[in-house]
DNA sequence: ATTAGCACTCGACAATGGAGAGTGCTAAGC
DNA sequence: GCTTAGCACTCTCCATTGTCGAGTGCTAAT
């Protein structure tokens, strides 16, 4: 649909205004790409370009800038393209996994912080739902007077503790017997499944034979409630450094929105959906608060089923190919570290 | 060592500087305040004020600004004085109370949001450190071959847990024992103590006679590091609104410092020594980049030992008596809280 | 000791004007 | 017919200028 020499002028365009912000004129195309046109004939096509959507002017005369559409068919036809492949990310990632096997949220956080560090943008991580992590077995620990403490191990590595008040006659050994119980009956099956039978169970009869079960069910009721993924966001300074972020007003709109995490969760959430890679530009973002940033999320997983989200979150002027890769790439490893537990 | 009538001038000026920023005039210290005096008057004291140190003058000509003197002699006249008690305050914060017993950690993430809310200032809380909670017993359960998922449980009611990898010959019955002995052997002495002893264990005799002694102790040599507290950061927008962080450079630095958690976590630390709430006002401040903000801040305890921290971070410019009362009575209700458990 | 009056200083703000970058258009060249 | 050189035009950026207002410091009078 695109003549393939305009194309060019319109990724000449956008590499130029990546590398430095401030609209970007005829001249320093021809300067730092070589056409073989001049000046004149790269405004013209520039022209088109701007008569297709693809481009803008801030101003009568001044240079051009890409708009978000431009952005869009920009990251799309690049998207089969070779990847940028940073080799020290990949030994720095290396090394943080190896050091951190053991916690998923550590690592996790980490990954944000090492998101950030690469990509001078916002890094975002995202653990796991426990919603869609499937249990292994559960234990319970009697803790104090009338107070128990249940141990959740699910089968991604997951460890989830609570301590939740029940009948103070209840001995350690009727607790063992009732996680016994659990375990079995639910072992494999994911948190809110577990959640959605127990409260089909309990609604339906409220006295049940056995009274072991009965508590059983009282603490499933309890324990098997689905809480959000704790997001993990670093870079806040990193972005600050960027020219795109003079404007004091930008700043505090977008602290405002990181600041509250559920909308980020929301945000990874619909995200979650697609394979591979998503990129949001801005004006495309569905929340209104973002539509001055973009955002590159992956999703991984363990097995086929995904668990969480890792992104970056920019400026719409961002370098869509290295956050691309970037993101993948964690993404990736992420999905590999949980496979190998 | 202040004549009466020339503190009252200091105050009213950094109460004037408080309720707006901007140099303050001696006419409008009349007029705010009725000392039956002249605007001549008034500036021949501020003058007296300027010479001692008390007051600065941006340039020639503009009003007086207090300096970071000024108000450590306000705060330090101020401390006796009756606290401003904030009524919604006090219904909101027993509201998060009866919602979050169960959980010091989902509390004290409220908790800095609370501060901040009410402060608009930022708002910072740090759970224990681990290191001085004191041991209530240890459950290991078989995890998976070789992996040991390690409960630990404390006095204070905080619940830890780690996988460790261990001998897999190990049935649950031997780590029942060995969770037995240690919990015997260690309950009721700090994590940091327990750690200093294991420690010495270890290095003293390689090889132990009792084999399951033997792997207790390596497993204690696993688990009893003491991590440092988690920090709970919230009001950063809160504090962007506020006329005093309208330069750029000012956000990029707090910024910056605040998203490395240490330096927090030190500072709290630095402050957790004293008894009641203790005001750092801008350069008095041990960090180099905090030396434009104060910083308000109390510690919480359980029974007498202190447990942690909490505080209020904001520009030197700061409401300190409403701050002072806030994160005052804060740090008083955690304190409760830990009692009660 | 306090106050009124006055000259002086300094920052904030708006208006001005030139420099520079870049465009659009037209006419000439390949 | 596509490309290019030339030129007039537009708009931003920046530094300069001048005015206004707030506030001080000093002196002399009360």
């Amino acid at each position: 649909m695109l003549d393939e020499r305009t194309k060019q002028v319109l990724f000449a365009v956008i590499q130029c205004y990546i590398n430095a912000p401030g609209p970007v004129g005829s001249r320093v195309v021809t300067k730092k790409f070589s056409f073989g046109l001049s000046p004149a004939t790269i405004r013209n096509i520039m022209s088109d370009l701007e008569e297709m959507g693809y481009l803008q002017q801030p101003h009568t005369s001044a240079g051009r800038v890409p708009t978000d559409i431009g952005y869009r068919y920009y990251v799309d036809s690049m998207r089969s393209e070779k990847r940028l492949i940073n080799k020290d990310f990949l030994l720095e990632l290396n090394r943080k996994l190896e050091l951190l096997k053991k916690d998923i949220n550590a690592f996790l956080d980490e990954a944000s912080k090492m998101l950030s560090y690469l990509s001078h943008y916002i890094g975002v991580t995202m653990s796991p739902n426990t919603g869609i992590t499937t249990l292994d077995r559960i234990e319970l620990i009697k803790y104090r007077d009338s107070q128990v403490a249940v141990i959740l191990f699910t089968d991604e590595g997951l460890i989830k503790n609570r301590i939740i008040s029940v009948d103070a006659a209840l001995s350690q050994r009727d607790l063992n017997r009732i996680a016994a119980y659990i375990s079995s009956h639910f072992s494999g099956r994911t948190i809110e499944e577990i959640r959605k039978v127990v409260v089909k169970e309990l609604a339906r009869e409220k006295v049940l034979c056995d009274s072991l079960v009965e508590e059983a069910m009282k603490i499933c009721g309890a324990v098997f409630s689905a809480s959000p993924g704790n997001v993990y966001i670093s870079g806040l300074s990193e972005v600050l450094a960027l020219p795109d972020f003079c404007d004091i007003d930008r700043i505090k709109e977008l602290l405002k929105t990181i600041e509250d995490k559920h909308i980020i969760i929301k945000l990874l959430d619909k995200i979650a959906d697609e394979d591979g890679p998503q990129v949001i530009i801005g004006s495309e973002n569905p929340l209104d608060e973002m539509k001055t940033f973009s955002i590159v999320a992956a999703t991984y997983k363990e097995g086929s089923r995904p668990m969480g989200a890792v992104g970056i979150i920019g400026p719409t002027r961002m370098n869509y190919l290295q956050a691309i890769s970037i993101v993948d790439l964690t993404a990736a490893y992420i999905t590999e570290m949980l496979s190998y537990k």
